[in-house]
DNA sequence: CTTGACAGGCTAACAACGTTAGCTTAGGAT
DNA sequence: ATCCTAAGCTAACGTTGTTAGCCTGTCAAG
């Protein structure tokens, strides 16, 4: 059974992806489900903790990714990368919600944090500054696309494939047998 | 002589930098200057014209910056993505305004994002898709920095010096300022 | 049944924000 | 002397998150 509170979460989440942050208001959200603005505050402290809710469920997403790309087999680092980055460019505006700011990691529920990290730190075999290190590669190529700020003509899928396999110690090769 | 426009931005940008992003509201600045917030629109348009005086003038502080970088000898790459990352953990809540959103290139001086670009392309030799990929890097790195997102054990500098060698195609000596 | 609690809605309103309209006033040019 | 303009002002509007206080339907306990 759904409660309420699941209700407008939910909501909340479709109103961030289909109109961005500035989109999402109270008063959107209410008016989305038939209500009125303050009544959402008898299901949710404030808009913070709405927030923190879709943070959370963005986390359990990329678990969720990882773990399935890194099951199909084939060279993880790359694997996870290039889920890494579909799944961000997927969720624009959830997944800038969830890294622009620092984490609020004592409102997220236990473990959420640590289980979407495994599957990296596993594809790196444990190495957690190389891990940490394409982390940075991967978050900023992601970040500097959806900001537009690469000029039009930037032949990105090469930029990705330079950093990617530049960090993870691979030869362009290892590229070779994936798509995308 | 410095027009009251000039003085506004300047005054903005020191708001900005002490107060962050949320205190920087036109009756802050106006209230710095013993004006009141309607007067500052017979100066400025909008906040947002403010906003792109910000980012306009961090371009130019980030062109000086690299290029004494560069002017100072030793090995380039290393040189400029170390500048790049003091000054943006330096002027964080600046970094973050310039690079958070696609760029108002229109409303941009002509050449400033140019000026701040060059001296990247001249340390990596022309080659596009690998200074790309370092920017990447750094800004990634820069940007989960400041959002706090690194656990507070981890060992920033290397995984610094990771991400910069393996994309520079560098060894790790080239730290120390040698190069191939 | 009646009663009473309470879940979940409502309206009115507040403060802060960016912004606009319209008034005033000091200085300089005609 | 007169007028224009630069640059200030107050009042106010619409939007935002949020609070206070009220109402009402449901449902369990007496």
């Amino acid at each position: 059974m759904v409660s309420r509170r699941d209700e407008i979460v939910h909501v909340a989440g479709r109103i961030l992806e289909s109109d961005g942050p500035e989109g999402l208001t109270m008063r959107s959200i209410a008016s989305e489900l038939g209500i009125r603005a303050p009544s959402l505050y008898k299901h949710v402290a404030d808009k913070r903790e709405l927030e923190v809710a879709l943070i959370a469920d963005g986390f359990l997403q990329q678990a969720e990714v990882f773990e399935r790309a890194i099951s199909e087999g084939g060279e993880p680092i790359n694997a996870i990368a290039s889920a890494y980055r579909r799944w961000a460019l997927e969720h624009p505006h959830l997944y800038v919600l969830m890294n622009d700011q620092p984490l609020p990691r004592d409102e997220l529920p236990a473990g959420v944090e640590q289980r979407s990290i495994a599957p990296v730190l596993e594809a790196f075999a444990g190495d957690r500054e190389r891990a940490r290190a394409a982390w940075a590669f991967v978050h900023g190529m992601v970040m500097l696309e959806l900001a537009d700020r690469f000029p039009a003509d930037a032949d990105l899928e090469r930029t990705w494939v330079i950093g990617v396999t530049s960090i993870a110690g691979l030869t362009n090769d290892t590229q070779g047998g994936e798509h995308d």
